[in-house]
DNA sequence: CGTTACGTTGAGGTGGGTCAACGGGGGTGG
DNA sequence: CCACCCCCGTTGACCCACCTCAACGTAACG
């Protein structure tokens, strides 16, 4: 299923795990700092890369949770399965990320590729024996859940509006947001995931998502440059969807 | 607004503060195991009690953030700003809880007592301070950390849902777990909040709330002891209401 | 070039939003 | 202790946005 390369503490490509962990009272550093060289070097000596193809499952909610990850390149679907068995995409994850946090040694979460993945492997007892030895570590750590946890509250906050056309602003901004980070801010937002995907994201079937970005593109919000590539050109007016389309009494 | 008091670290009522913290990987305790009697006196030296009427607001979503807040007793509401000005709940937080954690120095939710509620205060940078010199003591934040991700996850989920009779289910079910915690499990639901708080947290307008519960009720799933008293009575019949329900095509 | 999955568009049905009206309970002031 | 009031909860009527299903167009893959 997946290939598993060891590797040794300086042969790790970029140096390590960098996943990047903002600060919590102190704002001295800017969002998206990465770990310390110190840290990265301290988390390479427990961490294999490991790689999967499209499609593949990383691993499964409920599961023993051996090892957690961090994504080195390509795009990961976070999802958990609805009571009715029905899965629930619950988040993308980019380069950078850390998935496969568990609670009480079992997955939350399942985890799919949704492109081609590498990703660094870190073994559960191995991370928890580090963060006892390096206070500093595990204060970055809290930091990215910190993030993580910012991060779902936003999709409640997203699930929670009622128009698709709503809907889909807010996910395009989150979509930049997310792409800014790495790159110039140049409007341009790619979509790598199915209608069908941002519909289980978003909460509405794959068929409102295209209408949505049909009304949002009639409105002289966004524009289409191809199917996956969307350019905001009125940004303030992604999210009025709501104000002014509401329908008023007399 | 709120009367705040200073204590030794001797009087703190209940000996210190207490949240609790599910393990990562060792899954050796069980759920809800607390802080040890070590982590809660380190805590105590910088906590102060403060009390809040029901209706006061304890800290609002963008504003710098001081101080951390553990629930002692009381219902909190955390609540985040909708793009066009609404607020929507985001969750309940209950005795033992931690509120107030920040993101580069800024409160990332507002929360409002639901009740009138005390709590533990604790300065964000002697928090800062404890951590860096007590690993263990954030090593159970992390914990803590990852259950409240992980309720913010089962909220995404619940949200998604499309009928209101599932998501009130779903509801149901998270309330009588967080309640179930603290005592025996008797079956009885108790709802402090009011059915508008309910529809701001589902998703759903408060009279949907009220007709979903009655569907509920005339499925035989709950019954009422009063209005704000639910006793479950058919617990698989609760998420099932989605399933059942589906319209066939011939 | 065939096959398959994805994307789009259209038509019809429905769940729940919205508004309106009423009932009930708790708090306040007389 | 009672009267009053205001807010919460409930119920009904109506309508719209989105779900569902179906059909077709289109891109990706071998």
């Amino acid at each position: 299923m997946s290939t598993e390369s060891k590797v040794t503490r300086l042969g790790l490509p970029g140096g390590g795990p960098s996943f990047t962990a903002p600060d919590l009272w102190s704002s001295g550093s800017l969002p998206g700092a990465r770990l310390t060289p110190e840290s990265r070097s301290i988390l390479a000596e427990i961490a294999t890369v490991v790689r999967f193809r499209k499609g593949e499952t990383i691993f499964q909610e409920g599961e023993s949770a051996e090892a957690a990850f961090n994504i080195i390149t390509g795009m990961v679907k976070a999802y958990k399965l609805s009571p009715d068995g029905k899965p629930h995409i619950i988040g993308f994850r980019f380069a950078d990320d850390l998935i496969g946090l568990p609670e009480n040694g079992r997955y939350v979460n399942s985890a799919e590729a949704a492109t081609a993945v590498t990703l660094y492997k870190m073994s559960g007892t191995a991370i928890e024996t580090r963060l006892r030895q390096y206070p500093s570590l595990d204060f970055q750590l809290i930091g990215k859940l910190c993030n993580v946890l910012h991060d779902a509250q936003d999709h409640a906050l997203l699930l929670s509006e009622r128009r698709a056309a709503t809907k889909l602003g807010l996910f395009l901004q989150m979509l930049e947001a997310r792409q800014g980070q790495e790159g110039a801010s140049s409007g341009e937002v790619f979509l790598p995931m199915s209608r069908s995907d941002i519909g289980s994201y978003t909460g509405i079937s794959a068929e409102a998502v295209t209408r949505a970005l049909r009304e949002l593109s009639d409105r002289g919000a966004i524009g289409f440059r191809d199917r996956r590539h969307i350019q905001i050109t009125d940004r303030a007016g992604l999210p009025m969807s709501v104000a002014d389309t509401r329908h008023f009494r007399g």
